[in-house]
DNA sequence: ACCTGAACACCGTTCAAGT
DNA sequence: ACCTGAACACCGTTCAAGT
């Protein structure tokens, strides 16, 4: 007698939408590197080819995944002024983002854009646009801003190492004469700032909201 | 009798260095996705297993990849103003970047900088400490430049498609009630800029400067 | 018409055997 | 001591066979 991993009895019909969904829950669990076709099947008891009824393929599954996230985030405030609007949403991407730390490496990966961020960034366009900026002037924003549209930067390098707090003052120190520049800023971060919360010392929320206001500012001269 | 793919007689011994130079190259012609440990070991006419002599793993050899194209970059310009400094270099790396498409999607997924990245920026942060800038600007500014400070941006979904420009433009019309706003500023690119060249029909180089120069101007008022 | 599993053409890497 | 190739544990996807 063969038993399945789940109970068959209390197996539900597999949908696009449950297949996308599980996907971005095992994406929670093990990241999107150890994301794969099988061990998606696996999830539901299934044999890795049912999985090709709902998607053709697995970039098909990768860019739903992204639409699903979009999907978290929050749909413009009404009647503030483009800028308000502009940096709440961008908020919100931002929280989406860091509630699937994995997210913002799939959205670099993806070649086309989905319908779902299509209008997404026709949304965001449109901010710039009914607050009474130039097509030229959104145009030049939208590039400005780039990934920062989707609440995120390039994180080159970001991810916290997992090293003891002891051991890695000790390599900053060891780096001191090597890296001169890049050591004083560690020393001047890790000893100003008492609310330093894990990764490199930095509070990557200021470091986000500095950069946004920056670039905000930034085109409101230009109008 | 069995040849080889490459000519015995003329082989040289395998190094670090030749071994990375090559990847390089391999990966200029398959792209860094159809960049493999196997394919590279045939690419010498030798055995995948030969090449771990020269580097611990894949990571690894792609670490020493982006090393290559740092090593392209040209060095600070001496006895300029901080700004104008910090504005070549970024082009200069841009220019390498450009040389090898791969090199700005092989960046985004490095998780720990090497010695000749870190070298990078620590020279980077030299220049905006020796142009006067408290540590939190310099601090900051780092952090706003984000992947800029490489030469690129998060270049998302800006593969051109490899589409008939006439096909474009239908695409582009039947979009213009589903996305209204991305269409207008579509047209407004393909119809004022006579010298727009491939791609989505916007001027890459003239974006990156835009924001580049904007991003400069923003840390400049913080001083 | 739908689902399935074996098979294909790849991976990176381990490891024991050969020289 | 060095190099090698078979083998392992994975991939995504094709395709023909089963119901």
């Amino acid at each position: 007698m063969v038993t399945n991993v789940r109970d068959r009895t209390a197996r539900e019909p597999l949908t696009r939408d449950r297949v996308l969904r599980t996907a971005v829950s095992l994406a929670d669990r093990v990241g999107v590197d150890g994301l794969s076709m099988r061990k998606l099947a696996q999830e539901f008891g299934v044999v890795p080819m049912a999985l090709y009824k709902h998607v053709a393929n697995k970039e098909e599954l990768l860019d739903g995944m992204v639409d699903v996230i979009i999907g978290e985030v929050d749909s413009p405030i009404a009647g503030a002024d483009w800028r308000t609007a502009v940096r709440e949403r961008i908020l919100s991407a931002r929280r989406a983002l860091l509630r699937h730390p994995w997210a913002s490496r799939l959205l670099e990966t993806r070649s086309t854009p989905t319908p779902t961020v299509l209008a997404y960034m026709d949304e965001m366009i449109g901010l710039f646009r009914d607050g009474g900026l130039s097509l030229d002037i959104t145009h030049h924003a939208m590039h400005t801003m780039g990934s920062r549209l989707f609440g995120f930067t390039q994180e080159l390098f970001n991810d916290p190492p997992p090293i003891a707090p002891e051991l890695e003052a000790a390599l900053y120190e060891a780096m001191a004469t090597t890296y001169p520049h890049v050591y004083e800023i560690y020393r001047s971060v890790t000893h100003d700032d008492a609310s330093v919360v894990g990764g490199h010392g930095c509070d990557d929320q200021f470091e986000f909201e500095f950069a946004l206001d920056l670039l905000l500012d930034g085109i409101e001269q230009q109008v």
